[in-house]
DNA sequence: GTCGCCATGTGTACGCTGTCCACAACGGCA
DNA sequence: TGCCGTTGTGGACAGCGTACACATGGCGAC
């Protein structure tokens, strides 16, 4: 009769939400697959519409991987928040400690980390798509909380700076170095050499790199 | 103990060398547009012979690309021996210094960067391959030096630990934090947010990045 | 209300890719 | 000498990204 049983039963024309819905497709296959595995045609398939009905929402592939890609920026935050969260500073009415400072940046190098271990996938598409500075504050690539993961890493060095973990004079592109160290165990663990270290071990390599950071930066 | 030489690129029928053509090629077109770029068919194309002949020497196409990786992990040893050999050690009859294992462990780091910067095609080309530790020494991956980026690190470390420039007990798995850092900001520079940055401000991380390191490890 | 516009979807087609199959020629070994 | 395994060829197929022409129908202007 005239019951709708099925959620898209006519996609009639109109789609509604078609770019959302390829951009959705893409983010599963890029969990599933990595970037490689973003292919446009099977996301139009997903959706329920025909390939060139992509065209009229990313302008080629690369833009739909681009599109994905950033929203596994924004994921990528959203479980650095996470762990941030779960390391709550220790002193009263929002005041700092030197010792929450060195918590805080820890706690986004964890974060970073746990996602690269739990979403491979994303991960690996989240940083495939090339992409420079002057857009690593883009709001697309921003978790819930509205930050991007680069934006994380800076507001925990301020707070190391403030507290005096770290020399002032140090601070200036020191998110490059954090960064880079963390992201670097994470390749290394996801598809590099670590690939198929046990849990332990992982966790053992993370705890000392980030030593080393504290250490040195 | 034969005398391999053929005058003449006859492509009669017998090709002679045509998995090393096709390797080479692989690694011409991994230079120009990394990975993604090492094209099967082009490469036979590249090597005067049908599509099809490519299976006599690799299973699929991702054989090929591993072997394509392989090499180019043997360039990235050697872009580092090259390092090395720029930065001899100033002891003499062959005693090393505390501030001569400093320096090897920080040629082998620019070495690693320097690769990354002068053949970004390769450098992705080679990292892009899932692998994992059981494989990190194998002949296929060694330079001209008959050692793999691994073991240059290992051996640059064995020397910060014999000189007293590192405690001996930190030296397990070092290999690991150092690497990290150093292939995290390598790949930072070449298609991360710190593309497209002035060959002044890249220099000036990198120096910082290794200082960190040094501290830290 | 009606009409027309244009954003959004469909259909068809092309060249490219990786890969499977059957077949052909060479060269070393009996 | 003749055979046979190695190495190459040719043809075919499905799947991909994408260009071009066409269909639809919701929305604002009249």
């Amino acid at each position: 009769m005239s019951d709708e049983e099925q959620p898209p039963p006519r996609s009639t024309y109109r789609h509604g939400g078609l770019r959302d819905a390829l951009l959705e497709a893409g983010v599963e296959m890029a969990r599933e697959g990595g970037p490689d595995a973003v292919v446009l045609r099977e996301a139009t398939r997903r959706a329920g519409v025909s390939p060139n009905a992509a065209y009229r929402h990313f302008a080629d592939r690369e833009a739909l991987l681009k599109a994905v890609s950033d929203a596994c920026l924004g994921f990528s935050a959203d479980r650095i928040e996470q762990e941030l969260a779960a390391h709550p500073p220790t002193g009263h009415d929002g005041a700092f400690t030197e010792a929450d400072a060195r918590a805080m940046l820890r706690a986004v190098g964890l974060g970073y980390l746990a996602f690269a271990r739990e979403e491979p996938g994303l991960f690996r598409t989240a940083y495939s798509v090339p992409d420079d500075l002057s857009h690593a504050f883009d709001a697309g690539k921003a978790g819930r909380g509205g930050r991007t993961p680069f934006q994380l890493v800076g507001i925990a060095l301020d707070a190391m700076v403030e507290t005096g973990a770290m020399p002032a004079a140090r601070r200036q592109n020191a998110e490059f170095l954090a960064w880079a160290t963390v992201h670097g165990l994470g390749m290394l663990i996801i598809d590099g050499p670590l690939r198929g270290l046990d849990d332990r071990m992982v966790d053992f390599a993370t705890s000392r790199l980030l030593d080393m950071v504290d250490r040195g930066l």
